[in-house]
DNA sequence: AGACGTTAGTTGTTATCACAGATGTCGTCA
DNA sequence: TGACGACATCTGTGATAACAACTAACGTCT
């Protein structure tokens, strides 16, 4: 009898409320991840990549540290900022230099180059925004932005 | 005047709603999966192995071929379910056996050892996604969920 | 000035991921 | 039965991520 009843599969699917939103939090950020991933590929990025030219457009003039750079970024701190910047650099998206009055820390910009390229993203990137969520109202929208902002600022941590 | 105007620094971040709940989700899935990354190192796994075991637990009995637990991976379709699940094997975690009547199908199933593995996990677990969300309500978290939900199954894409 | 702790970034190493092409197996249809 | 397309998995390769140890520069305190 266990046994049958064992194998009607997927009947609770979920052990509880808090899981399932955590399931459907990262299932829905996988989700539209890959949408942006694949407008991103057809310009030649990565999405840490385009994470960071956003985060340097944001942040002219003047550049910023590269620590700060990885602490903006949306997935992970990044531990390696520095190597995604030199790859960066090489590809002539970013400068980076060693600021003089503090010789530790390195600042990073956004080349004009990098300034063109984000600059030719920002259409299809909005594009893709708008076609993923337009089916949700303003008030939808709303309410969803404003709940998750809660569950990750207000959450319990260890 | 213009400079003035743009030193006036995150001001509106968001260019749009539907970034902003984008941008949201995607931060809410990366805080939700490190606090669940620092439980599963505790105990030497990493999240998707540990995505492995409850999906090859949840097919028991009688396991599920290699790509079909790919497909149900949560933050991607892993296009590199083989090389995954050989290493778990290694590990004594799961098994994998190419089935006799159609030669191509590999059906991995958890072992003795996975399943103790994923039972001393789920307590701990459990735990975690209490806490991350004890601060809602059963009514938030319910919208929270449809909603999600909502966005990403109707979600349009190119 | 020099010792010390802190900060910011760099480097080494290993594991893993993504992509693409290759391999072995199967079902079907002439 | 034998050719062929489809399917499921495997393998090769290069890029990237995670973790940890290391170096250089700075501030401060004596």
């Amino acid at each position: 009898m266990r046994l049958l009843g064992r194998s009607i599969k997927q009947r609770k699917p979920f052990e509880s409320l808090e899981q399932e939103v955590f399931l459907e939090v990262l299932r829905t950020g996988a989700a539209m991840m890959q949408d942006l991933v694949d407008v991103l590929r057809r310009f030649g990025l990565t999405q840490p990549q385009y994470n960071v030219l956003r985060i340097l457009r944001g942040a002219e003039p003047g550049g910023l540290p590269s620590g700060e750079v990885g602490e903006r970024m949306v997935v992970s701190r990044e531990p390696d900022v520095t190597r995604l910047l030199v790859r960066m650099e090489k590809l002539g998206w970013v400068q980076r230099q060693r600021r003089a009055d503090n010789r530790r820390v390195v600042t990073a910009r956004i080349t004009e180059k990098g300034l063109r390229l984000a600059k030719a993203l920002d259409g299809p990137v909005r594009r893709m925004h708008n076609r993923q969520l337009h089916h949700m109202s303003r008030r939808e929208l709303n309410t969803l932005a404003t709940l998750l902002e809660r569950a990750r600022r207000e959450r319990g941590r260890p």
